[in-house]
RNA sequence: GGUCCGGUAGCUCAGCUGGAUAGAGCAACUGCCUUCUAAGCAGUAGGUCCUAGGUUCGAAUCCUAGCCGGAUCACCA
């Protein structure tokens, strides 16, 4: 148990025996103390003192008595002041955590068989992985490896949209204008070629949509416009020419347009063709198909490889994309669906807050909420999980939300475990990523930068003696990850954040290379020191000096961090955690000496401390998938 | 318009299940490398916690109203 939970028993038991006040562990506060005044941990007097009937000067020191007296080994002193009672932790109680709770796997919850599948990454096959889906990839990765440091069975799973016009686009423009370039003979990456496909198909289509909105605006006929569409454009013309609108409708309508323009462009229409081909299982457009999936994958292995991402289990949409379609059914037997007269399937969803919403369009085919049913389905069949975690952008938050209600609505056992970790888009400092404007950074560049930058600095402080080539290439590697994954981590998942390219590189303060180089330093004066584990070795008596009883408190916090991080479902608690315990150790390191202390005790304390300094980091940093160079 | 999320130092962010004088980092300024790694440490300066009410011993934190920014409310995925 953790001493803050200790103190919080021994306060109940204190207030039960001492007024007989009947206290929940909820209805404590108990904080850390503030620095200024002496002690370790605080409680809040106020809420007791109607009902003990005492001023909260004597109901702090009847409690703080009580506690020294009946727990001497964990409480050791205690101070009264406005209404809070704070109270110290014995020397004892910290050297003996800090010779026995330490060890490799501190703070490693052991296995207790619940399983949690944990869904993220999600790329298109139609373009290569950007700054957005590193953030998503290393949350993913960061809270399995939280669930499965609180003993969860995790299940790291990754659906990649496969299917789609989206994707027929890259195919089609390569068709069109590739002259059969590979990425073998154009020495690009696969995913970056298809993406460059992609791009010019979107141009191919705005050269060609801006003649046919022209022809829209003028009220002419458009070759590939059905009747309807020219009649309501000719409609959204009209009330154009009309000038009676104001600006933000008109510019609606003009989007509007332009939208109906784009669609009834031939490449367009070519694009729809191959999509219907596509899912006739036209041989020759399946063989182009898996062609450049196949080339997209290869390049997306190099990026997992280099971020150190991976999944035990990948569900491809193209396969699953048609399975929701059975629950439809099955949720009309038992009227949780109803039909309208056109066909359509709906569900209403306005007693849960929400609306009305479509679950199989008149002619039968799925929509998105469809397909995800299904695969929430199909994901509980492979692997019976109490909870799902679904990282995904705050822009589905809704989605997420009808999904959930449905499948509680189905009575599937796996909904009430389904939680959607909703993050934030990144932005620039000069607002927000588009693609049309070039804006996007790109995820393969951004991890060169990242190791360039990395290099550039050790070579400016002239750290690469006594590394190999090799090494000197992993460390560049771990430091460049390191920076660039605490950057992205260390703020709260649900809030959008501004990915600042200068700030991003910054190896200073609080970055992921400041905790890396304190646990380097840690591992330098471990070696130098000889250091092996010392259990039995009596220091009890060595007292303990501010910063040192300072480091110990905030080491033995990590478990209940850790925990933290699982409920919250933030990599943030750890990464904020892992820089302040660097930091304190900083300043430790630089106020005692450790090898040469002034004692044999004192020394083997400070080494013990800086021992488990260096597990608490590691294990941290592993939790936010960043790896620790034993020197740098 | 409905719903949801955010607004804290010049910038990027903590703190939000109510607790003591609101914290870090960056940027600015001052010091500290013949002693275990200076990618470090110590210090100075920087605040109407969006606004106005309310709840109470106590509000950045809870409630109400409003302001600003964003997302979403598709027979797109």
């Amino acid at each position: 148990m953790q001493i803050a939970d200790i103190i919080r028993q021994l306060s109940i038991q204190a207030l039960k025996a001492v007024f007989d006040i009947d206290a929940t562990p909820e209805s404590l506060t108990i904080n850390e103390t503030k620095p200024e005044f002496t002690g370790d941990y605080t409680l809040v007097l106020f809420p007791f003192v109607k009902q003990a009937r005492k001023s909260p000067d004597a109901l702090g020191a009847s409690i703080g008595e009580w506690m020294q007296a009946n727990a001497p080994e964990i409480i050791s002193g205690f101070e009264t002041v406005k209404g809070f009672l704070n109270l110290s932790v014995s020397n004892q109680y910290w050297v003996i955590f800090l010779q026995q709770q330490g060890g490799e796997h501190f703070g490693m919850a052991a296995p207790h068989g619940k399983k949690v599948m944990v869904e993220y990454s999600s790329p298109n096959t139609n373009k290569p992985l950007h700054l957005g889906h590193l953030r998503n990839n290393f949350l993913g990765w960061s809270v399995a490896e939280i669930y499965k440091a609180n003993g969860y069975n995790v299940m790291k799973t990754c659906v990649v949209n496969d299917r789609g016009i989206h994707i027929c686009k890259s195919m089609l423009a390569w068709q069109k204008f590739g002259n059969g370039a590979t990425p073998a003979t154009t020495q690009t990456k696969g995913d970056h070629l298809v993406g460059d496909y992609y791009v010019k198909f979107e141009n191919e289509l705005r050269s060609q949509s801006e003649p046919v909105l022209h022809e829209l605006l003028e009220g002419r006929d458009v070759a590939g416009m059905d009747e309807a569409a020219l009649q309501k454009a000719k409609l959204l013309v009209a009330k154009l020419s009309d000038g009676q609108l104001p600006d933000d409708k008109q510019s609606e309508i003009r989007d509007e347009l332009k939208d109906m323009a784009r669609n009834a462009t031939p490449i367009m229409h070519e694009v729809r063709d191959m999509l219907r081909k596509w899912e006739q299982g036209d041989p020759e457009t399946m063989a182009l198909w898996k062609m450049m999936n196949g080339w997209v994958y290869d390049g997306f292995d190099v990026t997992y490889k280099r971020i150190g991402s991976n999944f035990d289990k990948i569900y491809y949409e193209s396969e699953t994309y048609l399975e929701g379609k059975q629950y439809v059914d099955e949720g009309l037997n038992r009227g949780v669906f109803f039909r309208k007269e056109d066909g359509s399937v709906w569900i209403d969803l306005s007693g849960e807050g929400l609306d009305e919403k479509l679950v199989l369009r008149k002619d039968g085919t799925s929509v998105y909420i469809t397909q995800d049913i299904g695969l929430a389905k199909h994901k509980y069949a492979d692997f019976p999980m109490e909870q799902s975690v679904y990282v995904i952008g705050d822009e589905q938050n809704y989605h997420m939300n009808v999904l959930k209600h449905i499948c509680k609505k189905l009575d599937m056992p796996f909904a009430d475990g389904i939680h959607h970790l909703s993050y934030g888009m990144v932005d620039l400092p000069t607002g927000r990523m588009k693609s049309r404007e070039g804006t996007v950074v790109d995820a393969d560049d951004l991890c060169d930068e990242m190791e360039k930058v990395a290099a550039d600095k050790t070579a400016e402080l002239g750290k690469v003696e006594g590394f190999t080539e090799a090494e000197l290439k992993v460390l560049y590697h771990t430091l460049g990850m390191g920076a660039l994954k605490f950057y992205l981590l260390r703020v709260d998942p649900k809030k959008r954040m501004v990915f600042n390219p200068e700030e991003s590189i910054d190896f200073h303060g609080f970055t992921g290379p400041f905790v890396q180089y304190t646990y380097a330093r840690i591992q330098s004066v471990l070696k130098k020191a000889g250091y092996t584990k010392e259990t039995d070795k009596d220091l009890t008596e060595a007292g303990l000096l501010p910063l040192e009883r300072e480091q110990i408190k905030l080491l033995e916090q990590f478990p209940g961090m850790v925990k933290q991080a699982c409920t919250e479902m933030s990599p943030s608690v750890i990464a904020h955690y892992a820089f302040q315990v660097a930091k304190a150790f900083n300043s430790f390191y630089a106020e005692h000496s450790i090898a040469k202390a002034e004692s044999e005790e004192k020394r083997t304390l400070r080494l013990e401390i800086s021992y488990l300094t260096g597990v608490v980091i590691r294990n941290a940093m592993k939790l936010l998938g960043i790896a620790v160079p034993e020197r740098m």
